[in-house]
DNA sequence: ACATTAACCCACA
DNA sequence: TGTGGGTTAATGT
């Protein structure tokens, strides 16, 4: 049989068993995207009518607040994209964008539920995964608020660092007026906490290009506010 | 808020 | 196909 899911990182991700009339389920009704950097791929607001995957890439999740657009988090594949939406509301209750260049598979929701409603398996992992989302929402919800700008950047320059690149020297994926919109600051603000970085020796910059030196510096900025 | 620089698009050669 | 001009967005102060 070939069939385009069988090694997808849509279905290998889950660790789950797929039967292979299951697998035939899924691959007839996917779609398979490329976007490309700063394109849309959920707009809030719109319409959903699919459950939606990253397969490779990064997207930055982001609402319009009743102020000014404050992006939620940052998210690099493999992973889901709009599960809450796809459960909780028909349309979208946020954006999300590509922030590089991305694949995107579409699955017809109708396929997706009966998927849930044949594997136990599977409709366990995806329970986990929502379950371990809304974790994190809380505790970065805890965070944002109490800390200060520092300690907030620092944050921000560690997950790119351990969790999404994986690297100390990577380049800034989001303009910093994007930073401050994540982390409730103006982009000038950003602009002169990334100056005093540099002046104290933590981290290194050449335009979006950045190196942190003293990651235990950062983490502490991180800890302390 | 303003000045500078980098990125981008389009016309034209 | 490559280059100049003009425009816009991003950055730094």
């Amino acid at each position: 049989m070939k069939n385009e899911c069988n090694d997808c990182v849509c279905v290998l991700r889950s660790f789950v068993q797929m039967k292979d009339c299951q697998l035939e389920l899924l691959d007839g009704s996917h779609t398979v995207v490329q976007f490309k950097r700063g394109d849309t791929i959920i707009r809030q607001g719109v319409f959903s009518t699919n459950v939606i995957f990253l397969r490779k890439g990064m997207a930055k999740i982001h609402i319009t607040g009743p102020a000014r657009e404050q992006i939620v988090k940052l998210v690099k594949a493999p992973t889901y994209l709009g599960l809450p939406t796809t459960f909780g509301d028909k349309i979208n209750q946020y954006s999300v964008t590509a922030v590089t260049e991305s694949d995107v598979c579409f699955v017809d929701i109708g396929a997706f539920k009966k998927l849930l409603a044949e594997n136990n398996d599977f409709s366990a992992y995806i329970l986990m995964e929502l379950s371990k989302s809304e974790l994190e929402a809380y505790r970065r919800c805890a965070n944002r608020t109490q800390k200060q700008l520092r300690g907030n950047l620092a944050d921000v320059l560690l997950e790119f660092s351990e969790h999404l690149f994986e690297s100390d020297q990577f380049t800034l994926p989001l303009s910093q007026s994007d930073i401050g919109n994540w982390v409730d600051a103006g982009r000038e603000s950003i602009n002169r906490a990334l100056a005093e970085f540099i002046q104290d020796g933590i981290i290194q910059m050449q335009g979006r290009e950045v190196k942190i030196t003293d990651k235990k510096m950062l983490k502490m900025i991180s800890q302390n506010g």
